[in-house]
RNA sequence: GCGGAGAUACCGAAGCGGUCAAACGGGACAGGUUUAGGACCUGUUGGCUCAGUGCCUUCAGAGGUUCGAAUCCUCUUCUCCGCACCA
C-alpha cells in the first residue's frame, strides 16, 4: 500500500471544519454542555506532546458530547500575562506584548494542527485590555463590598522574581518558580483580596461531588480550618490583653512562657522603654529577616530573646516571661502560649533555661518536667490543673474551653490557615491595579467609566517595576478633585485573570459588561473541567472564590464554577522523566505527526492507559496505533458494503453500549480496545452493512477525527462525521448466542492448531466431530475454521454414520467442544 | 510527622468476590507469505503433561473473612505525590 499522506488529510479536514464553522456555537434551546481545559500560559517554546495529551482528552469529550446532541461550548484562550514573557522581553530589549502574541499565534497554529474542535471565535487572551478591563472592574466591585484592602505587613518576596508572592506560591520557604531561592520576608504596603471572608464556604465541598476527593482534601488541608481558643494573657502591670490562639487549651496550667512573632505589630510597643530595647528590636528584625525556610525547618535550633516583659496566665495569675522567637509566625494571633507538652516549646525552654511544668502524664501521677529530657506529647491524665485534675486531657479539653470562655479568660474561635490573597505584584506584565493616589483625596479608585487602566505600549524594561519610571503612566488626574495624582504601579497576580475566564468565554466580545447574564446563565457552570492536579490550592480555590463573589453581586446563580473536574495524568518523556527542555526529553507534536499523523498520536496517547494516569511517551508504542490506523484505511478502501450478518449486528450493538459508557466515564483506553475488537470482527466478515461501518467510524472519529472524516466521505457521506449523531444501540439485536458461538469457533481453531503442532502435520485435514445440535454452526463456518486454523476442516456430526473416524475420537466430543482427528 | 495514591505476567496496562493463568497493546519467539524485508498474516509467550477438553503455582509480603479472593479486612515492606515548627 502507498504511504498514507496524513498531512494532506489533516490539512483538508481542518480547513473544511474551519470553513463550515463546525464547532462554533450559540445559545439555544438545545441542552448545553460546557467542556473546558485550563487555559495555558503561552510559553515561547510552544506546545509539546504533554499539552497534546491534555487537550486530546478534552477534545474527545467535546466531540462525544456534541455527537450526542448537546450544544457544546468548547473554547480556548490564553493566560497571557506573566513573568516569563517579561523576562524574555528584558533580555531582548523588547515589549512583552510582542513576545506573548507571537507565542500565542504559534500555539493557535499548533492547536489547530492537533484537530482540536475549539470554537475559535471565542478566543480570549488575558493580556488584552478588553479582557483585563474586567479584572479591574471586579477589583472595584470587591472594593465596594469591602473585600479589597491595602495594608502594610510582612510579605513573601522572591529576589529573583523581584516581586512579592502569594502564600500559595511559596513552597517550603522557596519561590514556586525558583526552587533554589529562599523567599525573604519584607514589610510592604500591599493590596489584598479578602478571600478569608469566604473561608467557611470554600471549606464546604458538598456541591463538588463531581470533583476528585484528592483535590477536595488538598483544598481542605490548605484552608486549614481548626477549632481552638484565644486565651487572653494580661500584659503584666497593664490592662492590655495578649490573645494567644491554641488548639490545646488543656495545657493551660503548663504554660510557662509566651512567644511572640518577631514581625508582630505589637512588638515595638511591648519593648518600648525596656532596658535592652534596641538589642531586642535588632534581634527581632534579624529573626524576621530569616528565610521562611529556616524558620520552618524542623531541624534548625530555634532562637529567641527575652522581651523584658511578663504576662499573667489568666487561670492562675502566674507571671510568665514573654520571648520573641523565630518559630512564632504571624499565624493566628502571632502570640503562642508555650508549655512542656510541645516538643518545640520544650526544647526552646531548655535552651533558654525557662522553667517547665508538666500537667499531663500517662497515669496522672505528678512528673517534674525540669527533670525530663523531652516533652510529653501523648494524651494522658491531667494533674496540677485545678478542678480538671485527674481527668483525661482529651475529655477535659472541650470543658476547659467552655470554662475559659465563661470566665472571660478566653474565647472559642475558629482559625483558618487560609490567608487573604495578596495580589500586588511589582512587575509590569500584569493587570494594572485601578487605583490613584491623590495628595488631597488620598486613595481613590479609578471610576468604572475610565477603565481599562491600560499598560503603556512603550516602557523601559529593566531593573524593578518599569511602571514606576513611566511618567506618562504614573501621572494622572485625581478622579475626584481633578488635581495632580499618581497611579498605583503594582499590577495584579496573574491568578486574578484565570479566576473568572470561564465566564468570559460565554460572551467574549461584550464591550458593555463583563458578560451578559443571560448568556452566562445558559452556559455555566462548566460541566467538565480538565486540568492538572497542581492547581488544587491555587487556581481552583481562587476560581471558586470569584464565582461565589460574582454570585453575591447578582451576576451568577451558580455556587461553584464546575460540576465535574478531571485531573489528567502527566505525559513523561521516553525516559520516564517529566518533559522539560533542560532534560532534553521533550517530544513535539510536529515531529510526531509528520512521521505518524496526528490521529495516530491522539489514538496512542489515549489508549496507553487511563487518562488520569501518568504515562511515558514511547516511540515503539505508537507503532501499534499506526498499524491499526493503516489497517482501518486499507479495510475501508476494499470493504464490500452490503449487509451485515446477525452476528456482526449483535456485536456492533453490544459494543456501542460499552464504548458509549466508557467514553462517558473517560475510560478512553477501554473504549479504544473495544473499537479495535469491533474492527477485528469486521475483518473476519465477507461483507458489512453501511450502518455498521458508519457506527464504527462515528465512534472512531472522536479519537481520530481526520481519518474518520476521510473514510466517512469515502463511504459516500456528504456531511461531517464530526457533526453526525452518535450511534444508538439497538438492544434487540444483541444476542448472547453469537458470543457463545464465536467463543466455540475460536476454541476449536485453537485446538486444531494445538494438535497440529503436536502432531507435526503441516497441512492436515481436520475432521471435527460435533454434537448434532451444532451442525449449522460448524457447517456454516467451515471456511472460517479452515483459514483460521490452517487445516482443511471437515465437520461431521457425532451421529453421522458415514463419518471418517479411524481412531474413534468422536466419542470425546462435548457441547461446544468438538472432538478432533487430524491426518 | 500528617495526609493522599499505588505495587498485576518480560514491559505498559485492564480486571476490583466465582465465567481469571488474568482483556488489550508493546516486546520476544515460531510459522506462513513475499524478490527481499524493520511490511503483512497466523500462532506461542507461568510450570507440568500431552494429538487439544487435565493438573499445579501465581496478581508486593504475612495473616484473616468466605463454599470461593488479584478482587473484601488487618498488619508489614516498598514506590510516588501533596502539606508541614499551624501553636
Amino acid at each position: 500500500m502507498k504511504k498514507i499522506n496524513f498531512a494532506k488529510i489533516e490539512k483538508k479536514w481542518q480547513g473544511r471544519w474551519a470553513k463550515a464553522k463546525c464547532f462554533q456555537v450559540k445559545e439555544g434551546k438545545k441542552k448545553k454542555y460546557y467542556v473546558l481545559e485550563m487555559y495555558p500560559y503561552p510559553s515561547a517554546s510552544g506546545l509539546h506532546m504533554g499539552h497534546a495529551f491534555n487537550y486530546t482528552i478534552g477534545d474527545v469529550y467535546a466531540r462525544f458530547k456534541r455527537m450526542n446532541g448537546f450544544n457544546v461550548l468548547y473554547p480556548m484562550g490564553f493566560d497571557s500575562f506573566g513573568l516569563p514573557a517579561e523576562n524574555a522581553a528584558i533580555k531582548a530589549k523588547s515589549h512583552p506584548k510582542k513576545f506573548t502574541e507571537k507565542a500565542i499565534s504559534n500555539y493557535v497554529k499548533q492547536m489547530k494542527e492537533l484537530g482540536l474542535s475549539y470554537d475559535w471565535s471565542r478566543l480570549i487572551m488575558s493580556h488584552k485590555p478588553d479582557y483585563y478591563k474586567w479584572d479591574q472592574w471586579i477589583f472595584l466591585q470587591m472594593l465596594k463590598k469591602g473585600l479589597v484592602y491595602k495594608k502594610e505587613s510582612p510579605v513573601n518576596w522572591c529576589p529573583k522574581c523581584r516581586t512579592v508572592l502569594a502564600n500559595e506560591q511559596v513552597h517550603n520557604g522557596k519561590c514556586e518558580y525558583h526552587g533554589d531561592t529562599d523567599v525573604q520576608i519584607k514589610h510592604l504596603n500591599q493590596w489584598y483580596l479578602k478571600i478569608t471572608d469566604y473561608a467557611e464556604e470554600l471549606n464546604n465541598f458538598k456541591r463538588l461531588e463531581g470533583w476528585p476527593d484528592e483535590i477536595k482534601k488538598l483544598q481542605k488541608n490548605w484552608i486549614g480550618k481548626s477549632y481552638g481558643t484565644d486565651i487572653y494573657f494580661k500584659l503584666y502591670g497593664t490592662n492590655k490583653l495578649l490573645p494567644s490562639f491554641t488548639t490545646r487549651c488543656d495545657t493551660i496550667y503548663s504554660v510557662t512562657f509566651l512567644a511572640i512573632a518577631p514581625e508582630h505589630p505589637l512588638l515595638n510597643e511591648l519593648v518600648r522603654g525596656v532596658k535592652d530595647e534596641k538589642k531586642i528590636k535588632d534581634f527581632a528584625q534579624k529573626l524576621a529577616r530569616e528565610s521562611l525556610a529556616d524558620r520552618v525547618n524542623e531541624e534548625k535550633v530555634k532562637k529567641g530573646i527575652f522581651t523584658g516583659k511578663y504576662a499573667l496566665n489568666p487561670v492562675n495569675n502566674e507571671k510568665i516571661p514573654i520571648y520573641v522567637t523565630n518559630f512564632a509566625l504571624m499565624y493566628g494571633s502571632g502570640i503562642v502560649m508555650c508549655d512542656a507538652h510541645d516538643k518545640r516549646d520544650f526544647r526552646f525552654a531548655k535552651k533558654y533555661k525557662i522553667p517547665l511544668k508538666f500537667v499531663i502524664s500517662k497515669d496522672g501521677r505528678k512528673v517534674d518536667a525540669n527533670k525530663s529530657a523531652e516533652a510529653y506529647v501523648d494524651d494522658g491524665i491531667l494533674f496540677n490543673s485545678g478542678k480538671f485534675s485527674s481527668m483525661k486531657n482529651k475529655e477535659a479539653l472541650p470543658k476547659m474551653a467552655n470554662w475559659l470562655e465563661k470566665n472571660r479568660w478566653g474565647k472559642k474561635v475558629i482559625n483558618y490557615k487560609l490567608k487573604d490573597w495578596l495580589i500586588s505584584r511589582q512587575r509590569f506584565w500584569g493587570t494594572p491595579i485601578p487605583i490613584v493616589y491623590c495628595d488631597k483625596c488620598g486613595v481613590v479608585p479609578v471610576p468604572e467609566s475610565q477603565l481599562p487602566v491600560k499598560l503603556p505600549d512603550t516602557v523601559k524594561l529593566g531593573k524593578g517595576n518599569p511602571l514606576k519610571t513611566t511618567l506618562s503612566f504614573i501621572n494622572t488626574k485625581c478622579p475626584k478633585c481633578k488635581g495632580k495624582a499618581k497611579r498605583e504601579t503594582d499590577t495584579m497576580d496573574t491568578f486574578v485573570n484565570s479566576s473568572w475566564y470561564y465566564l468570559r468565554y460565554c460572551d467574549p466580545k461584550n464591550k458593555r459588561a463583563i458578560f451578559d447574564k443571560k448568556k452566562a446563565g445558559y452556559w455555566v457552570p462548566v460541566d467538565m473541567y480538565i486540568g492538572g492536579r497542581e492547581h488544587a490550592c491555587m487556581h481552583l480555590i481562587y476560581i471558586r472564590f470569584y464565582t461565589k463573589f460574582l454570585r453575591d453581586i447578582g451576576l451568577l446563580k451558580i455556587n461553584e464554577p464546575a460540576l465535574r473536574l478531571f485531573n489528567q495524568g502527566m505525559l513523561h518523556g521516553p525516559d520516564g522523566e517529566k518533559m522539560s527542555k533542560s532534560k532534553g526529553n521533550v517530544v513535539l507534536p510536529e515531529q510526531v505527526s509528520k512521521k505518524y499523523g496526528i490521529d495516530t498520536a491522539r489514538l496512542f496517547l489515549v489508549s496507553l492507559a487511563s487518562p488520569d494516569k501518568d504515562i511515558d511517551w514511547s516511540e515503539k508504542g505508537i507503532q501499534g496505533s499506526l498499524k491499526f490506523i493503516k489497517k482501518v484505511i486499507i479495510y475501508f478502501n476494499k470493504v464490500k458494503v452490503k449487509k451485515s450478518s446477525a452476528r456482526i449486528e449483535s456485536k456492533v450493538n453490544k459494543v456501542i453500549l460499552e464504548i458509549t459508557d466508557d467514553i462517558e466515564n473517560l475510560r478512553y483506553n477501554l473504549a479504544v480496545i473495544k473499537i479495535r475488537g469491533l474492527f477485528d470482527s469486521f475483518e473476519k466478515e465477507r461483507e458489512i452493512g453501511k450502518k455498521d461501518l458508519e457506527s464504527f467510524l462515528k465512534m472512531f472519529s472522536v479519537f481520530c477525527p481526520h481519518i474518520a472524516e476521510e473514510l466517512w466521505s469515502g463511504v459516500g457521506e456528504k456531511e461531517f462525521v464530526s457533526l453526525s449523531d452518535w450511534p444508538v444501540a439497538d438492544e434487540k439485536k444483541i444476542n448472547k448466542k453469537f458470543e457463545r458461538e464465536e467463543e466455540i469457533l475460536s476454541i476449536t481453531v485453537n485446538d486444531i492448531i494445538n494438535i497440529k503442532r503436536l502432531a507435526m502435520i503441516k497441512k492436515p485435514k481436520a475432521y471435527i466431530y460435533h454434537l448434532s445440535g451444532e451442525t449449522n454452526l460448524f457447517r456454516n463456518n467451515k471456511d472460517f475454521l479452515s483459514t483460521a486454523s490452517g487445516a482443511i476442516v471437515v465437520p461431521f456430526a457425532v451421529n453421522d454414520k458415514k463419518k471418517h473416524d479411524p481412531e474413534g475420537k468422536s466419542k470425546k466430543a462435548k457441547a461446544g467442544k468438538p472432538a478432533i482427528y487430524l491426518e
